[in-house]
DNA sequence: CTTGCCTATGCAACCAGTTGCATAGAACCA
DNA sequence: TGGTTCTATGCAACTGGTTGCATAGGCAAG
C-alpha cells in the first residue's frame, strides 16, 4: 500500500490539499506512482482519521475553500517504519507486450500504428522529464550544492528518464520486428 | 483486464491447465505479466462459462486429474477485437522510488542494503532471461529461420532484458547517490 | 448568456488482485 | 512413521484501484 507512503512523502516535501496532491501525481510523483483524485481523497480521509495527518480548513478567495493536509508525528513514524521494512521488487504488467505476443495469432502489421502511438507518448514523457531536469537540476537556475532531498529527487527523475529512453529504444526494436514480419508474410 | 488476454495468448501458444498456466506466469509470460494461481483459476472459470474457452478433463496417472483448457472460436474473436483496440500506455508504480524520495526524511544510509537487495534480484532476473534467450533464440539449438510467433516472443524477451539492464544501471546510480549523501551528512 | 473549463470535494458501485486457508493423492527423504 | 515437496483445484474475505456521477462557485471565450 505505497499510495499512503507516497502521500506522506509528498506532504512532507510540501503540505497541500487533495486537489493539489492529485496534480502532483500527474507530475513529479507521477514519474513513479499514479493515483486518481477519488483514490487520493479517500486515502487522505482514512489517514486523517488514523491520526497520520493534520487538516486545516483554508478559506480562499475566488475559489472554493480547501483542506490543507500536513503530516502529523504518527505519520512520520509510519513512514519511517515502512522505510525500514523490505519490499518486494516490482514485477511488471505490460499490456503492450501481451498484444505483441498476441499479434502472432492476428495481423502483426495492424499493431504498427498502436506501437507508434505508444512511441509518441513515451517520447513526450521523455521530453517532459528532460525539461524538468533542466529546470530543477542541470540548468542555470539549478541549486549550486543541492541538499539530500534534491539529490534524491534527481536520482529518481534520472530513473524515469532512463526508463523512457529504454522503452523508446525497445519500441523501435518492436517496430522493426513487426515490419520485418509483415514483409515476410504479407497480407493483402 | 489484460489477464484474460494474456491467458488467451498463452493458451493459443499451447493449451494447458490452470496449474500449468500458473507456472508459465512464473516464467515466460511472467516477463511482462504476473498472476497468482487463485486469480488464474477464477478467471479461467469465468472465461469458460462465457464460452471463450473449451475444457477437457484429462485423467492422469500418479497425479491428480487436470482440466485442460483451450481457446474456443469466441475466445479468438475476443482476443482479435482487443488487439485492434487502442490501450493506455503504461504508467509505473515503483515502490522503491517512493522509498528513495522518502529517505530524505529519514536515514539515507539505511536504504543501501535494501537497494543492494533489489540489485541482486534484478541481476538474477537478467541472468535468467539471458539464459532463456540463449536456449531459445541465440544459441546453437535456436531455430534457423524463426517464424512470426518466435520473432515476437524474442522481441518481448529483449524488452525484458533491456528493462533489467536499465534497472540495474539505475540502481548503481542510486547506490552511488545514497553513499555520496551519507558521506556528506554522516550519522553516528 | 451560454458553453465549457478550472478549482475543490465527495459518494456509490464495481472490478482486479492478494492473502489465508483447505483439500487430496503421490513421491521422496530421514 | 512423519515431514516435506509437487501436482492440482478451489473458497472466502479483504484491499486497492477504477469508473461514473454529483455538486458548486468563478472565469474566460465566443
Amino acid at each position: 500500500m505505497a499510495l499512503e507512503h507516497a502521500i506522506l512523502v509528498s506532504l512532507l516535501e510540501q503540505p497541500g490539499s487533495g486537489y493539489e496532491l492529485a496534480r502532483r501525481f500527474e507530475r513529479s510523483i507521477g514519474y513513479f506512482w499514479t493515483a486518481t483524485h477519488q483514490q487520493i481523497y479517500r486515502v487522505l480521509k482514512r489517514m486523517e482519521s488514523d491520526g497520520l495527518l493534520d487538516v486545516r480548513e483554508v478559506p480562499q478567495e475566488r475559489r472554493p475553500d480547501k483542506k490543507e493536509y500536513s503530516v502529523a508525528p504518527p505519520g512520520r513514524d509510519a513512514l519511517s517504519r515502512w522505510l525500514h521494512e523490505p519490499i518486494e521488487p516490482e514485477s511488471i504488467r505490460h499490456d503492450l507486450a501481451v498484444k505483441i505476443r498476441g499479434a502472432a495469432f492476428d495481423d502483426p502489421a495492424a499493431l504498427v500504428r498502436e506501437v507508434e502511438r505508444h512511441h509518441r507518448v513515451h517520447s513526450d514523457r521523455l521530453a517532459h522529464y528532460l525539461a524538468g531536469e533542466f529546470r530543477d537540476f542541470t540548468g542555470p537556475d539549478a541549486p549550486v550544492s543541492p541538499d539530500a532531498g534534491q539529490e534524491l529527487q534527481h536520482v529518481v527523475l534520472r530513473g524515469g528518464i532512463a526508463y523512457e529512453r529504454m522503452t523508446i529504444a525497445w519500441l523501435d526494436d518492436v517496430l522493426a520486428t513487426l515490419r520485418r514480419i509483415a514483409g515476410n508474410h504479407p497480407r493483402t
